[in-house]
DNA sequence: CACACTTACGATATTCGTAAGGATT
DNA sequence: AATCCTTACGAATATCGTAAGTGTG
């Protein structure tokens, strides 16, 4: 024998109510359908769980600790019901975003602001590792999504650009470059350039552009990081470039920024999902929290903007 | 739309099992039963919870959490059934028995050793203060049983002997009643006679039967507690007297035991229950178990003996 | 007689089993 | 063709409402 739900609803009423009737008027039911009901449950156990005097009804023993057991499975239960219609309506859950450390540093906090202000319990878990490719812990199923800069996506993976994230020269304070509006590729190559060591998304925009801009040589200096690009620019060691959003990583080094024009001089930051596993309700609003930023005047670093 | 144990109990069985048939069988009932439930649950959700491809079946998102969800309460379901059908089979339960000091020393124990033997999982609650009888304590309700010396039972209890507990005389060292085989309450009367205080049971029985006995001005000596009166009699300030059961409670005084004889020199420890209320499983069993006691030889001290 | 629970009976809703249909490998 | 899920249809079961029955104050 055991009870269902309903039984312990019908139950539970009846006893706190101390009346059938009572009971009935508050379920919306007839009476004899509770006391069928009760019957049945008492018939199931064996055990009569309601002391019926003429006026109103008890629990015996057994009847009390029904009672209890009752209300603490419909308590439970209704509270488990709550949860899953918050999950499902978008206003709970737990969102997993991978991404690189200047996009989780710079672009997502604002997200995760806004989507803080909407929906309190969704949890924002952030994937910012270097050591596996934010792309490949979507692929893996470790994130939701990933905020990455891409070309075209991989396949298996949808793609939309979300944030133009330009480049501007990083320059020591006193070079002559930094008298200009404007600078390109080509003028960089002539002094040392501090690069990110390791297969960065910067790194290879980078030695991409400088190829193009027929450098064939660049006098290259790794950087563990960028706050190392910082120190070494603002010493006067070298010139480097970085996109917009990576510039707050760069630390309080002196130096002077100039916007870079031509061929490769921005990159596009990109949410990525997986293309046919359907993101969770969280996961689809933090979507569209996302998405919606794109018009608004949120601030970004310097060049980078919202707008396509 | 809320979800019942059944739909929970489908759900949580296919998407463990991967597959409708296999959960099928384990349920024991056809496929399609399961598929139209899923169906339902869908529909009434809003929301796919599983993904059809043709091998087999995964959760969404949305069927991870209602997965989670059903596990939790149907673990949770299963356990209050679990214990209720404990309680009922009277495994299970609190039993409160409302005595007096010297039966809970002594012939509470072994009975609720016994109980534990039996069902480890059933709690004994024993009140034994002073300041309420213990017959109050049960009328009021806050206790299932009482375990008392009566003559009669208060109206709406009903009482069963338990227990034949005979005085005896409890004399110095060296006083001279301590060579006989049995004594009397007129022996005791020519020494001075240490009693407990207040309104013992023992204390009524000791003054009953002096006076009974023409003792017209007992030289009375008052004892806060039993162990006072060990000391008290040890120390050869008077002699006393005290049912069997009462006498391990007296401490490690140096005395001599003598059994009484005539009226009065025994009460009745009975075992008291509401009337009218039916007691619950866990009750039931303790007395059951009281009871079975009568015919034991359990060691009881001196004089005392279960059987009536 | 009034009130509250029980019982009887017919109606409705839900769940189930069998069997046929459709899709994929 | 085999496997698995879905759909269709009739049967069994559970639940419900109306109404009559019973027992107590």
């Amino acid at each position: 024998m055991d009870l269902n739900l309903r039984q312990l609803e019908v139950f539970a009423t009846v006893a706190r109510c101390g009346s059938f009737t009572d009971a009935a008027e508050r379920l919306h039911v007839a009476q004899s359908s509770l006391s069928r009901t009760v019957m049945a449950m008492e018939r199931g156990l064996g055990v009569p769980l309601l002391e019926r005097t003429t006026r109103k009804v008890r629990c015996t023993p057994e009847g009390a600790e029904v009672l209890a057991v009752a209300e603490r499975l419909l308590s439970r239960h209704r509270a488990e019901m709550n949860g899953l219609e918050r999950y499902l309506r978008g206003d709970r859950g737990t969102v997993t975003v991978s991404t690189l450390p200047s996009l989780a540093a710079t672009l997502l906090p604002p997200a995760i602001v806004r989507l803080r202000e909407e929906a309190p319990e969704i949890d924002v878990h952030v994937l910012d590792g270097m050591a596996e490719s934010a792309l490949d812990r979507l692929e893996a199923g470790e994130s939701d999504l990933a905020l990455v800069a891409v070309g075209r996506p991989r396949p298996g993976t949808r793609a939309r650009a979300l944030v133009r994230d330009r480049f501007l020269a990083v320059l020591p304070p006193d070079h002559p470059l930094g008298e200009r509006e404007e600078t390109t590729w080509s003028d960089l190559a002539e002094a040392p350039f501090v690069v990110t060591g390791g297969d960065s998304s910067v790194r290879r925009v980078v030695e991409d552009a400088l190829d193009e801009a027929g450098v064939l040589e660049p006098r290259l200096i790794q950087a563990g990081n960028i706050s190392t690009v910082g120190g070494l620019v603002g010493a006067g060691i070298g010139v480097s470039a970085l996109p917009a959003l990576a510039l707050p990583l760069m630390g309080f080094a002196d130096h002077v920024r100039v916007p870079l024009r031509g061929p490769a001089t921005e990159r596009l930051i990109s949410v990525v999902v997986p293309e046919h596993r359907t993101p969770g309700p969280a996961v689809e609003r933090f979507l569209r929290v996302l998405w919606g930023m794109r018009a608004t005047d949120h601030p970004l670093p310097d060049g980078a903007a919202w707008q396509l």
